[in-house]
RNA sequence: CGGGAUGUGGCGCAGUUUGGUUAGCGCGCAGCGUUCGGGACGCUGAGGCCCCGGGUUCAAAUCCCGGCAUCCCGACCA
C-alpha cells in the first residue's frame, strides 16, 4: 500500500477522552476513531489487525474441530424469554423493534441461537459431538464503556458452542478449546496466564479465564511464582491457616466504643490494629441469620460462602433484613452471638490468641474473645478473598495478585440452555437426554487493546509480526539531490519486489519531510522499517529498523528482497 | 444510578471568574516560495449553529434554568 493513498491521518496530540496507552495510541494511529461511547469505527490499519487476529482465531479453532457459522446480530427476543435471560440481562441488550413492532435483541452473545438451531437440526447421539463457532460483532450495553476498545459496547467477538452426549465428551471438547486457545493468545504476542474462574453450577473445574497481564487491566487475579495455581480472585483460595493450641488468656473484657461500627475506627480508638479485630459479617442464608468471621483487615469473598452453602440461596444481609431482626446489634456483632443460626470462620482466625470483637450490644466491642473459650465456630472454611503473600494452596509459596485484561473464557454449560430449548439427543437405548453443551468466548477486539497496552513505547505501536497491518514499512527519503531519482527507483523497485514475493508493505511515497516519516512509522509499529535514502544507496545498501527492539543494521540493495522475503 | 469534570473550526487548547470591537493560539488543511536523514520555515488563505433549547440584558461563548453528549471515580457486569 502507497502511503500516498492510505486513507489515514496520525494524530500528534493524545485524544482528550483516551484515558489508557491502547486507546491514545489506536486513535494517534489511525486505527479507529469514536463513534458514539463505546462504539468505534475502525480505519484500514486498524481494521487489518483486527483481520488478522481473527484470522488466527479461525485457523486455531478449524483446527480444534469447530466449524465456523454466522448466526443473526438481530435475534428475536422470544428466544430470550424462553431461556430466561431476557430479564437477567436485561438494559444490558440493545433492543430494537421492527415495524410490526416485535422485539430483537441485538446479540449480546448466542447461546439461544445456537442451540435453538442445533435442535433443530440434530436429535441423535450419532450426530454428537458437534462445535460450531462465529466471529461477530457483539452489543452490550455497558454502564460504564471504558478505555476505547477494552470495554466497548459493540465489540468484534469468538463465541463457540460445543455440544456432547455426556460429561467425559464436554470435558474433551474443554480440553480441545483450552489447547487452542493457548495458540491464539501466543500467536497473537500476548503475555497470557489462565485463571480458574469461579465453579459453575457444574462443580469442579469448569471455567478458565484468560488474563492478558496488564496493569491497567480491570481485573485482579492471584498467581503463584512457584507453581502453575492462578485463579480469579472470587475463585482464589489459600491454604489453610493451621490449628494451633492457645495458651491461657487473661479474662473477657468489655469496652465502650460508642459510634464506632468500622474496624478502623475501634482499631485506633482501642490502639490496635486492624489485623487483631474480628469481622463478624451477617449472611442471609435461606432465611437464617449466618455469621461469617474474618480478621478485621480482610474482606469476606461472597462468592466462597455462596459455594460453602451451596445450594442453600446466600446474599449479604441487607438494609430490609436488619429492619426485620431489631435484636442484631448491627456494626457489635460478636462471634458468639446468640441469635446466629450457624457460624462458618475463615482459618486465618485461629492466627490470634485472643480477639477483639464486637459485644453483641450496641456501642461495646470485647477484648481477649478467645477461640475455644468464648466462641466455637460451626464451620471453617478459606472465606477470605486472598491477600498478596498468602500461602499458595497447592504449593505453600506466597501468592501474587496483579491485574488482566480479560481476553477469553472458556465455560462448561452443562444443559442450562439445553433444557430451557429442548436440544435433546436419543441415546442407543432410545432415552431421551439433553445435550451437554460448552461455551468459548474470544474477545477479539479487545485483543488488539491488549497487544497494545504490553507493545508499545513512548513513540508508538510495536505490532507482533503476525497481526500487524503491514510486515514492512518502507521509508522513502528521494531528497532533492541527484540521486533523488535514484532512490524513487531503487524504493519503487523494493516495493514491487516485496509485493511479488507476498510480503505485506507500507511504502511511504509521501512529499513530506524525513522527520514526519520516521516518526509515522514508529507511531503506525510494522515490525521491520527499511530505509531507502541517497546516504545508504549511494553505498548500496539500505537501512533496516527493527520496531520492537530498535535494532538497526543494512542490507545490501541487491539481497534485500530475498532477505526480507525470507523473514516474511 | 451516585460523585466529579468537560463541551469553542478536523485534532489539542485559551478566552467564561468580572457580559461589551471583527472569538484567538498550536497542529492539521489549501496556494506560493525556501528546505529535505528524526514531527523544517516564511508569506497568503479557507474553515466556527462557541453542544442544544429557553430565559435575563441595549448587548451572552461568558449570567440563569432545563436538556443532551463525552470522560473520570464508584456501583454494576463477563
Amino acid at each position: 500500500m502507497r502511503m500516498s493513498s492510505l486513507f489515514l491521518r496520525t494524530l500528534r496530540d493524545d485524544p482528550a477522552d483516551a484515558e489508557v496507552d491502547s486507546h491514545k495510541l489506536l486513535v494517534r494511529a489511525g486505527c479507529i476513531r469514536r463513534v458514539a461511547s463505546g462504539i468505534y469505527s475502525w480505519l484500514p490499519l486498524g481494521n487489518r489487525v483486527l483481520r488478522n487476529v481473527a484470522q488466527i482465531v479461525r485457523e486455531e479453532m478449524d483446527q480444534a474441530g469447530a466449524q465456523e457459522t454466522s448466526l443473526p446480530i438481530a435475534q428475536p427476543l422470544d428466544l430470550w424469554k424462553q431461556s430466561g435471560r431476557d430479564e437477567a440481562y436485561g438494559s444490558m441488550m440493545f433492543r430494537v423493534q421492527d415495524r410490526k413492532e416485535n422485539w430483537y435483541a441485538m446479540a449480546p452473545t448466542a447461546e439461544e441461537v445456537v442451540t435453538t438451531l442445533v435442535a433443530g437440526e440434530y436429535s441423535s447421539y450419532r450426530d454428537l459431538p458437534v462445535n460450531l463457532y462465529q466471529i461477530n460483532w457483539k452489543y452490550r450495553d455497558e454502564l460504564r464503556p471504558r478505555f476505547g476498545p477494552l470495554r466497548a459496547r459493540e465489540f468484534l467477538m469468538k463465541d463457540a458452542y460445543s455440544f456432547d452426549a455426556n460429561l467425559e465428551g464436554l470435558q474433551a471438547s474443554y480440553d480441545a478449546m483450552y489447547a487452542a486457545y493457548i495458540k491464539v493468545f501466543n500467536r497473537c504476542g500476548l503475555t497470557v496466564r489462565s485463571v480458574k474462574a469461579q465453579s459453575g453450577e457444574i462443580g469442579g473445574d469448569t471455567s478458565q479465564e484468560f488474563m492478558a497481564v496488564a496493569a491497567i487491566g480491570e481485573d485482579a487475579f492471584v498467581w503463584c511464582e512457584q507453581c502453575d495455581y492462578a485463579a480469579n480472585t472470587e475463585a482464589a483460595t489459600r491454604r489453610p491457616t493451621p490449628e494451633q493450641a492457645i495458651p491461657d488468656q487473661p479474662p473477657r473484657e468489655s469496652t465502650h466504643t460508642p459510634d464506632m461500627p468500622g474496624i478502623d475506627a475501634v482499631a485506633e480508638h482501642l490502639g490496635t490494629t486492624a489485623d487483631l479485630l474480628m469481622k463478624a459479617i451477617a449472611f442471609n442464608v435461606a432465611g437464617e441469620l449466618v455469621l461469617a468471621l474474618v480478621p478485621g483487615d480482610r474482606e469476606v469473598n461472597e462468592y466462597a460462602v455462596i459455594g460453602a452453602f451451596a445450594p442453600a440461596p446466600v446474599r449479604l444481609y441487607s438494609d430490609e433484613d436488619f429492619a426485620a431482626r431489631p435484636d442484631i446489634p448491627k456494626g457489635y456483632i460478636g462471634p458468639d452471638f446468640a441469635g446466629a443460626a450457624y457460624v462458618i470462620a475463615d482459618s486465618s482466625i485461629r492466627a490470634s490468641h485472643g480477639w477483639v470483637t464486637g459485644a453483641n450490644r450496641g456501642d461495646h466491642h470485647d477484648r481477649n474473645v478467645v477461640l475455644g473459650r468464648d466462641f466455637t465456630p460451626r464451620h471453617w472454611a478459606e472465606i477470605a478473598v486472598v491477600a498478596p503473600g498468602d500461602e499458595c494452596p497447592s504449593c505453600g509459596n506466597p501468592l501474587r495478585i496483579d491485574r488482566g485484561i480479560e481476553v477469553g473464557h472458556v465455560f462448561q454449560l452443562g444443559d442450562k440452555y439445553s433444557v430451557a430449548l429442548g436440544a435433546t439427543y436419543t441415546d442407543e437405548a432410545g432415552d431421551d437426554h439433553p445435550m451437554v453443551m460448552g461455551c468459548y468466548g474470544i474477545g477479539v477486539s479487545r485483543i488488539l487493546s491488549a497487544i497494545v497496552e504490553e507493545h508499545h513505547d513512548d513513540h508508538g505501536i510495536a505490532w507482533p509480526a503476525e497481526v500487524a497491518p503491514y510486515q514492512v514499512h518502507l521509508v522513502m527519503l528521494p531528497g532533492r539531490g541527484d540521486g533523488a531519482l535514484a532512490v524513487t527507483d531503487a524504493a519503487t523497485a523494493l516495493y514491487d519486489g516485496l509485493r511479488d514475493r507476498g510480503v505485506q508493505v507500507l511504502f511511504d511515497d509521501r512529499d513530506v519531510s524525513p522527520g514526519i516519516k520516521f516518526a509515522d512509522a514508529d507511531l503506525l509499529g510494522m515490525p521491520v522499517q527499511i530505509t531507502v535514502g541517497a546516504k545508504g544507496l549511494g553505498r548500496g545498501v539500505v537501512e533496516r529498523k527493527i520496531r520492537a527492539t530498535g535494532e538497526r543494521d543494512e542490507l545490501a540493495v541487491d539481497a534485500a528482497i530475498d532477505t526480507l522475503a525470507r523473514l516474511g
